[in-house]
Order: structure tokens, then sequence, then C-alpha cells
RNA sequence: GUGCCUUUAGCUCAAUCGGCAGAGCGCCGGACUGUGGAUCCGGAGGUCACGGGUUCGAGCCCCGUAAGGCACCCCA
């Protein structure tokens, strides 16, 4: 048997799931100080919980018939999840419901850099209000679990679902047929302006119209001015006016949450391709590396309702952990750490007995202690060893030193050494250990 | 899912026209019996991604497959 795991999918080895771990931890820690609660769910659900949501992008799903004849799939997202959720619990949940789920994905895409078919994302929603707050903490939630990685240089480009429909139909096309002319504006960056058009002639628009929908979207600016031109431009167009007076209200909101300007920006040709988005949809992508959106979201008020029969609005945002890995190697964004232990005791084999107490006690005392479990190999072998993974502190326990009831302290780092009491040891090494932070 | 590029030691890569598979780094051992990294010496390590084909002879040419990457599509 060859050993090789699947296309699009990995091992993360230690190194990695060090670096990986700390940024969860951050992300958590952010979702947490918002009054986000825990919450996770199974990898597999039924094929027609997933199904009817993501559009085109159901082609990526993974699904099977399971031993019994079930029709079955791996999650796609977490925001289809928590929607059953909420319809399955209503009774046990106190609205609105804060949740994050941190929980790997399945696509089957092609894998590139930064896209990988096994996935996690992290994920805040907020279900059960319909005000913009809502969203405007979920753009904050987002930006603040940026910073907390170090990544400023991502901006949020925020746009509306409803606007993009009300483009559509200003353009002619039935909001049935209203996707392929959210997929056009979107190519904006890519293609530019003429491209856009000519693939917004190619469906079908009239030269007229395509040339007043780029018009609008390549506005750029400050959101109130933009706002109020549409405002006159779009009057009379359905759905219009609702979608500015939300966006009004979130730029209005943003602020107040204390999110710097520079964080977020009003782009009228973001689209986003999931079917399920109804209101103000945002994403997060960086230039460097090219990797595209680092995270993403929206509204999806009518999502829970295909559970429920009734409506819950629902909004909230998700980040790539890959993608975000990506650019902190990139740029260097995090310190790399190979290591989590934070000690290492070096054993004889006749000092065995007191090395292991020495590990308990500092291990008592809160310390991450490797102790040596090959006390045959030398000194140098064990330093070595220690040096290697990175380890910074290392307690040498000889019989020399232990007999004068006394230890050894080497700073793997500096080289530097010194015997001191053994009592002294839990003291000296937290003080090494913080010199370094 | 489509097109293109790549794949040689653990890693990064070389190998002239189709003619005996190499280097650096890493690893292991020694110089050095209780002190890692440096230096020197020595050593191990190869299905040339995999499967076919052409040829006296293939790492090199041809076909197929797989994995990785780039561009689409789409997305975190």
């Amino acid at each position: 048997m060859k050993p090789q795991v699947l296309k699009g999918f990995r091992d993360y080895l230690p190194r990695q799931m060090i670096l990986r771990q700390r940024i969860i931890a951050l992300f958590r820690g952010v979702f947490e100080r918002h009054g986000y609660e825990p919450l996770d769910t199974p990898v597999l659900e039924h094929l027609e919980v997933l199904t009817g949501k993501a559009g085109e992008n159901e082609r990526l799903m993974y699904h099977f018939e399971d031993q019994g004849g079930r029709a079955v799939g791996l999650r796609y997202d977490l925001t289809v999840p928590l929607s059953r959720v909420v319809a399955m619990h209503q009774n046990d949940l106190v609205l609105p419901f804060k949740r994050y789920q941190i929980a790997p994905v399945w696509r089957a895409e092609k894998p590139q850099r930064g896209r990988f078919r096994e996935f996690w994302q992290c994920d805040a929603d907020i279900v059960g209000s319909p005000s913009m707050l809502a969203d405007a903490e979920a753009i904050t939630v987002m930006a603040e679990a940026l910073a907390a990685v170090g990544l400023p240089q991502a901006t949020i480009r925020i746009n509306h679902r409803k606007l993009l429909t009300a483009l559509a139909l200003l353009s002619g096309v039935d909001a049935a047929r209203a996707g392929g002319v959210y997929r056009a504006i979107d190519r904006l960056d890519k293609v530019g302006p003429d491209g856009v058009d000519r693939e917004l002639i190619g469906l079908g628009v009239p030269a007229g119209a395509a040339k007043r929908i780029l018009d609008l979207v390549t506005r750029t600016g400050a959101a109130d001015t933009l706002l109020s031109g549409l405002r006159e431009q779009l009057a009379g167009v359905p759905g219009a006016a609702e979608a500015i007076g939300e966006l009004e209200q979130l730029f209005a909101y943003l602020p107040q949450f204390g999110i710097p300007a520079s964080a977020y920006v009003l782009d009228l040709a973001l689209a986003r391709g999931l079917d399920y988005y109804t209101g103000p949809v945002f994403e997060a992508s960086v230039e460097q590396p090219k990797i595209g959106s680092v995270g993403g979201a929206g509204r999806y008020d009518d999502l829970i309702g295909t559970f429920l029969g009734r409506g819950v609005p629902a909004t909230g945002m998700s980040l790539g952990i890959e993608r975000i890995i990506e650019v902190v190697e990139e740029f260097g964004l995090l310190p790399v750490q190979s290591t989590v232990t934070e000690v290492f005791v070096v054993a004889f084999p006749e000092t065995m007995a007191a090395a292991a107490g020495i590990a308990r006690d500092l291990r008592a005392a809160g310390r991450r202690v490797d102790l040596s479990l090959l006390p045959s190999r030398g000194v140098g072998d064990q330093l070595k060893y220690a040096g290697r993974k990175g380890i910074p502190l290392a307690v040498i326990a000889g019989a020399t030193e232990l007999d004068a009831g006394t230890v050894a302290l080497k700073d793997l780092r500096s080289n530097e050494q010194r015997t001191l009491a053994l009592i002294e040891l839990p003291g000296a090494v937290e003080r090494l250990l913080h010199l370094e932070q």
C-alpha cells in the first residue's frame, strides 16, 4: 500500500499546526470578546439539507450514498449547517443567536495555491436581527480578526445584493436571470470596463443600459456621496431604495463600532456567488500573494426559511484559514515556532528518577517540559535534539549537580549556562522564558 | 470541469546530440567517553512520479495516468 493523501487534502505537521492553532486562538478570542458562542455540527449532512443553496457551486459538493442507501454530502460551508441548527433547535436558542464555528469544509475544486479541497472556515454569524447593526458588527468582527493576525492591508469591500438586482432590472434583465449580470459586473477588476461592457451586451443587455450600469458601478468615492447619487439614478427601480437605505445605515454604524475608515469601502461591483445572499455582502481580499479573497459573507434572510417555513433574518462572516496562513507566511506576520515545548530535561541512566522528578515539578508549575526518553544518548546528542526542535531551555540533571542539590540550566538560544539550586529552578526558567517575549 | 507548465536523493537543483545518475544542503558515523549549532574526514541514501511505447541503448523522444503549480470557472 502506497502512503498517499487525496488531491487537495493535506497533513498538518507540528510546525504548521502550531501556526494554525495560534491563528485559530486569535480568531476565537475576537469572536468571544464580541459575545459569540461556540457551535459545531456534523461534517456529513443529508444531501438535501445542502442542496439548493449554493447555485452552480453545487457541482463542487462532495456527495455519495452511505451504506444505508442514504444520499449524504460533506458540508460545503458552515452557513447552511447553522441554518439547519437554528431551524431544528429554535426552542433552545435565545435570539439573536450569535455563534462562531471553526471547522473544515469540503469542495471538489481543482487545487491551487491557497485553494484546497479540504479547508477550514472561521465563521461568526448573527441570527435573528434584521438590523444593519448586525451587519456592521459582522464587518467589525472581520476587521478585528484580520487585524489580530497582523493583516491590515486587507480591505473589506461592501455591496448590497438588492442593489445588483436593481441594476439588472435597470438593464432590462429579469430578476431570474440577474446572476449573469452580477457575474459580469463582478469581473470588472479582471476584464476591465470594456470587458464588462462586452459581456453585458453578450447577455442581451442593450448597449445604452450596459453603459449606464458601467457608469454606476465604476464610480468611486465616499460611500454617502455614491449612495445619494445612486438614489437619484435608480429612482423608481424596484428594491433600489431599500438597498440604498440599508447601505446608508450600515455605513453610518461602522464608525460607531470603531473600525478605521481605511478598513472598508463601498464597492458597487462586488457580487459574490452564493445564491442565498439577500442583503449586504462583504469580502476581504489581498493583492499579494495572489490568492483572492481571505474572507467574505453577507446577509441571508431567506436561508433559514427554507428549513422552517418562516423567514429568520441572519447575517455573518467567514474567514479562510488557509489563505490567511498564506499571507501570514508570505509577509512573516506572526513568529514561526517549531515547538510548543519550553524546557528539555537532559537525563542520564543513573539520574533518570531525579530527572523525571524535575520534569514533574516544572510541569506542576505550568511549564511545558520534554524529558529525554533516550538517556543512553550522550549529553551532546540530547542537547542537539533539543536545539533542533527549537526548545529554548535545557536542564541538565547530572549526578555531579544533583549530589550538590543543584542542576544546570542552559539557555540554548544564547548558549549561557549556570548552575543553580534545585529550588530556584522554576523561577529561573520563568524569568528566562519571559525575557524572550 | 477546461487549457498550459512542472515532476531526478529527505530538500533545492544539475546531467551536452538518446550512451555508466551527480552536486550543495540535510541525515548518519567519527575527530570530541558530561554540553547542540562551527570546521574537517567518512558513510548511507535513487523504481529518474507511475504505467506503456519507440530504440542496440531512454532521466532525455512518443502515449496514458497521478500529483503540484499557473490561467479560466468559481471561491475562503
